[in-house]
DNA sequence: GATATAAAATGACCGCAGTCAATTAATATT
DNA sequence: AATATTAATTGACTGCGGTCATTTTATATC
């Protein structure tokens, strides 16, 4: 029988919150390796141990604090491309959706932030499903926009949207990373959707020299 | 006028290179965190303070060491494309390059210091110039690559050679940092030539199910 | 109420990468 | 040969993320 009353796991919450709540403050100003550990348990007015009670590392806490950004941001791509109206062809939808989720990145995200998530989900430490896992939102809003193309006519349909869809965010994960690395030397957008016309020719034939802006440096 | 003499240079340049080599040895049979500063000096008979005379950082001798690595690797790219019969279609020559550089990233380079060197990149505290500059072979080998299946007529000639090769050298380290991400969960050499199918199917033309193998998982 | 038990909290401690004032040793100047 | 100059070397030190034996505190049992 466990001996964990209410009341005591209550207060244990309380300074798992204390130490959320503290980083979430501070990790909004600063970026990831300007904040310290005992920056947050200082704040928190707990001890260091306390942290680790509550959170397997400095690491697991910022992917928590990110996957609730995560979702969120999910839920703006939805509302962004329910916005939008019905009848744009597909593969219109899809880069104005790449579009969008470029901008979140660069506005909302921010380099840093993003940067530092990139480096966690390498160093694998902790579970980042949240974000790569194929339940994620993105994968089904790609996956939608591309089940539209194909019933309007517009996308061959050879291949099953499941493989499409990973494929997809593949690639924008993949540029994205290379955004990390090039960083300022980069133009992420323009990349983008150059390599989107590029990955989308193959699915609805020929393309004209014009349709591919190569302006991105 | 300055002070440093032939033998002066000489004396420090043997000091670095025993740090180099200590540090070559032990990264050989260890990965990148299980190898420690203070272990590579005492090998190498030295102070901490030499280390960080001749290397800007623990990152920097890692990255130096990986950029002899990644030159030598290249080369071997270059013998295979050459070792190919000339009269195989661009395409395949092309998979088959795609191939290659998954089996070397595998079986030589191998998962542990591919991703010690992908977040390094991302750390961006050094710089990287050898492994992601565009002046690297590998974005001359695929060029030539492409620019033989443009002269067959293979390939259309919309797009520029430069412009083409640097999307699909993205792509390559796109599906290479998914790799990383998902290991071992992830079929690398699958995913990789399923998605330079969907590309260059963009190049010329349609594609038939078949021809798109999905067993990668 | 006294005792036993286990969860929660603590802070001294560790190994790490990186720093820097002080020291050593080689070259230039007289 | 004596001195000044500067490059090369040193190791104690710092701040970091993370650990762990110990202490505190709340609950269950008698």
């Amino acid at each position: 029988m466990p001996y964990s009353s209410e009341s005591r796991r209550i207060k244990a919450n309380d300074t798992k919150q204390k130490i959320y709540k503290s980083a979430e403050k501070l990790f909004a100003s600063h970026a990831y390796h300007e904040v310290s550990v005992d920056e947050i348990v200082k704040m928190a007015g707990v001890a260091k141990g306390s942290f680790y009670v509550h959170f397997a590392s400095k690491d697991a806490l910022y992917a928590s604090l990110f996957s609730d950004y995560v979702a969120r941001v999910d839920m703006d791509y939805k509302s962004y491309l329910d916005s939008l109206p019905a009848d744009i062809p597909a593969s219109d939808r899809l880069l104005l959706l790449i579009g969008k989720i470029v901008d979140v990145m660069i506005n909302t995200v921010g380099y840093e932030k993003l940067k530092a998530v990139y480096q966690l989900q390498i160093a694998k430490t902790i579970n980042m499903e949240v974000i790569n896992g194929y339940n994620r939102g993105l994968y089904n809003m790609v996956e939608d926009v591309l089940a539209c193309g194909i019933q309007k006519g517009e996308f061959k349909e050879a291949l099953p949207l499941e493989f499409l869809s990973r494929h997809f965010v593949m690639a924008i994960r993949g540029i994205t990373y290379e955004w990390c690395i090039r960083y300022p030397d980069f133009d992420y957008k323009a990349q983008m959707l150059q390599h989107f016309k590029l990955l989308l020719n193959g699915l609805h034939g020929p393309i004209s020299p014009d349709q591919m802006d190569r302006s991105g440096r």
